[in-house]
DNA sequence: AAGATATACTGAGGTTAACTCACTATGAGT
DNA sequence: ACTCATAGTGAGTTAACCTCAGTATATCTT
């Protein structure tokens, strides 16, 4: 047993075990349709509610450039996001959804929904929302 | 826009984006030591407090048991674990920590603690014990 | 005592989500 | 006009998973 953990280790733990059984269940859930990078980009773009270059596509999502550039090429052969240059600067690239990735979006949210509901039930109303106000605070804003 | 995210949608992005910037400054900070998925390994062991079967261990982690041969592989070539033969049926591999594992998990534990200092110095320390708790019971136990 | 069935691990090979390094095109600063 | 910085991408790698098929051993059935 060598040493006890202390709460940071707990916490860190049971984050890392939420997270990765939400994970697989979401995997589940989405079946063939987007994957949970892509999602993750669908989501950024609406959130941002206009086109973003791909590096502050990037940076939203705390990974570099080029692996975004991955991500939005499968996304933009599965008709989900465009790419259009921006006008501003010939060396940059707007990203944006098409209204097929907005539509998608909104079904997948939904499954994400249903996929949470499960663990999130084990708590009352006003916990989730202490829940998430801890958890924003940690995110660091 | 779209639709707005509720609280279950909320939560589960912040949970992602935490575990996200969390692994990446564990990552940086374990070096080349150890990933985090041996990590994992050295800490269910430990947490155990005995040799655990190969099946277990990876029933442990929630992974398949495919998955975590490999992880013992590579653990078992730097010395951090060892194999060996269960007695009780000769199809089983015990697993166990070697007296190098458990020295090194000991510093990993110490990286890690300072990794998330940062990120929990936001709450305070009741704060931290409520975000424990609430955490350990959406991981259902 | 055999034969069928189930379990424990591993070889081979694939996927996702990242990464780095090096290159090209364009923009900005002196 | 030259130098330096920035935006995106090609090529190639890694970690952490997965599935499917195979071998060895155990257990259950008749």
């Amino acid at each position: 047993m060598s040493e006890p953990e202390d709460a940071a280790e707990q916490i860190a733990g049971l984050l890392d075990g939420i997270v990765r059984r939400q994970r697989r269940a979401g995997r589940e859930s989405f079946g063939e349709s987007v994957t949970h990078g892509q999602f993750r980009v669908l989501r950024t773009l609406d959130h941002a509610g206009r086109a973003l270059r791909l590096s502050e596509l990037a940076a939203q999502l705390g990974i570099v450039p080029r692996s975004a550039t991955s991500v939005v090429d499968d996304l933009e052969a599965a008709g989900l996001v465009a790419r259009q240059p921006d006008p501003d600067d010939r060396r940059a690239t707007l990203v944006d959804l098409t209204p097929d990735g907005l539509k998608i979006l909104s079904t997948l949210r939904e499954k994400r929904r249903a996929v949470m509901a499960d663990q999130l039930a084990r708590l009352t109303p006003e916990e989730q929302q202490t829940l998430a106000n801890l958890l924003q605070r940690l995110a660091g804003n």
